[in-house]
RNA sequence: GGAGGGGUGGCCGAGCGGUCAAUGGCAGCAGACUGUAAAUCUGCCGACUUCGCGUCUACGAAGGUUCGAAUCCUUCCCCCUCCA
């Protein structure tokens, strides 16, 4: 971790982003000397990305502030083959415009972390459809194909693991690793790209990359990967109690997304700062001493730096401000994530257990009935004791809203109008 | 092409003619305890429902046998192993 001479190596190394790296010496050496390119690819099967992308965007992001040029690459193409590594599932094909609309939709969580234009260290987006959906089958075989031993396929941790564990593995996702390393080098060769950086599961995909440059472009490429994330308890990182949690805040409120780092284990909360906020280090360390009551301190501060990457500083300091109201005041801030039912119809009665599945703080109506029976569900603080409750207009403030939660931590209003 | 094994709820994995909406584990949700933490204990955990041991949909797909099938038979699809 000693003597890097690079900003961008000694960062991420201080900040524990670094799982492995091929020739950290002489990649610090090239970063210290000049502006460098670096990419990692992201799938764009949904319309936004969530934090388990995030250690990823943090890589870029620093890349840019070290003064370097990253590149987002979308995996439109390789989307259609299927990563092995993973879940054992294979991946439905989605159409042209639904991998553009995701792109779109993508490129503007990614415009919260990175500067994109056209300046020598201004980010990129690009497609690798653009070059994959057009390969021609004979001459990939012959100048790419030549190149990959299947014996050493077979070796890699996405193949073997799939063949030891009896798993079906087909023809078309066994290609997704030349279609990467292809990648690589088509990035290489178009922006003079040197570096791939990714999860630490594709290791071996990005080092067969640089492999496939060294002996096709005669270039030097360069491999760093960033650990497996997972909390101190061990679950996977990023489920909430409304699933996913997404970087769109149409998928998930900010609010929400504030919640979800508000609620790290303590244990956590120093690695998180370091991964996922800028803080300095030397905070940082002041603030993963904290014990006890003190650390909740820490754990807003982590909330809201990350919310304010993801979200912008307006949004991550009212996220903080309703979960103050709500949490310690015990008030009904009335910036809490809010659904509309039309006054009619709570003028007209609504069942306690249809509120709370139309608040979405039930999966179902019969979820709600379950909800309400266990005791966990509330009106306006109060416990909903049957499950045969009638919310009516008389529970609105006078501004109209009434508060629904399920639990401590899930509120909703619900406002009339 | 031949022989054998297998496809069960979000995942793993029992069940092998009725008492099976389907044991158990994990994950998830809620309650208690706390610090909006972890651990622990408890409850819930297909959908709908006039909330009633009521209705519907589910054990790869489609048929069939039976009073009754996730469980038996037939055909089909898919996966695995061995042989060619």
């Amino acid at each position: 971790m000693a003597g890097f001479k690079s900003d961008f190596m000694r960062v991420v190394h201080e900040r524990g982003m670094v799982h492995q790296c091929s020739d950290a010496a002489r990649l610090d050496e090239l970063l210290s000397t000049g502006v460098r390119t670096a990419y990692i690819g992201f799938d764009c099967t949904a319309d936004s990305l969530h934090i388990g992308h995030l250690l990823q965007i943090m890589l870029l992001r620093w890349w840019q502030k070290c003064g370097h040029k990253p590149i987002a690459l979308m995996g439109g193409g390789t989307t259609k083959v299927g990563d092995p590594s993973g879940k054992d599932e294979s991946r439905q094909l989605l159409t042209v415009e639904q991998i553009d609309a995701n792109m779109a939709s993508i490129r503007k969580s990614f415009a919260n972390y990175l500067s994109f234009g056209s300046g020598p260290t201004d980010a990129v987006m690009v497609n690798n459809a653009d070059w994959l959906d057009t390969l021609l089958y004979i001459p990939l075989l012959r100048d790419v194909g030549r190149h990959f031993s299947v014996n050493r396929m077979l070796t890699m941790d996405s193949v073997k693991l799939r063949l030891e564990r009896d798993q079906p593995l087909s023809f078309l996702e066994f290609n997704y690793m030349i279609l990467q390393s292809y990648d690589f080098v088509e990035l290489f060769k178009r922006h003079n790209c040197i570096v791939q950086m990714g999860g630490s599961d594709q290791w071996g995909n990005i080092v067969m990359g640089a492999d496939l440059g060294r002996r096709t472009a005669n270039a030097e490429l360069f491999a760093l990967t960033s650990p497996l994330l997972a909390t101190a308890s061990g679950a996977k990182m990023g489920k909430s109690a409304a699933g996913a949690v997404w970087l769109n805040p149409e998928r998930l409120s900010p609010y929400d997304f504030w919640q979800y780092w508000r609620n790290t284990e303590d244990e956590d909360v120093g690695r998180f700062l370091r991964l996922f906020t800028e803080l300095p280090l030397a905070e940082v360390a002041r603030l993963e001493k904290l014990e006890g009551q003190e650390i909740n301190d820490a754990k807003k501060i982590l909330a809201t730096e990350v919310t304010r990457l993801a979200h912008g500083s307006v949004a991550a300091e009212q996220a903080a401000e309703t979960a103050r109201r709500t949490f310690e005041e015990g008030a009904k801030a009335d910036t809490l994530p809010t659904v509309n039912v039309a006054r009619g119809r709570l003028a007209a009665g609504i069942a306690a257990f249809e509120l709370l599945h139309e608040a979405g703080l039930a999966e179902s109506r019969n979820a709600a009935r379950k909800l309400i029976k266990g005791g966990g569900a509330r009106l306006n603080d109060a416990p909903i004791a049957s499950d045969t409750a009638v919310i009516k207009e008389s529970d609105l403030d006078s501004s109209s809203t009434l508060k629904l939660s399920a639990g401590r931590k899930r509120h909703v209003l619900v406002r009339a109008v």
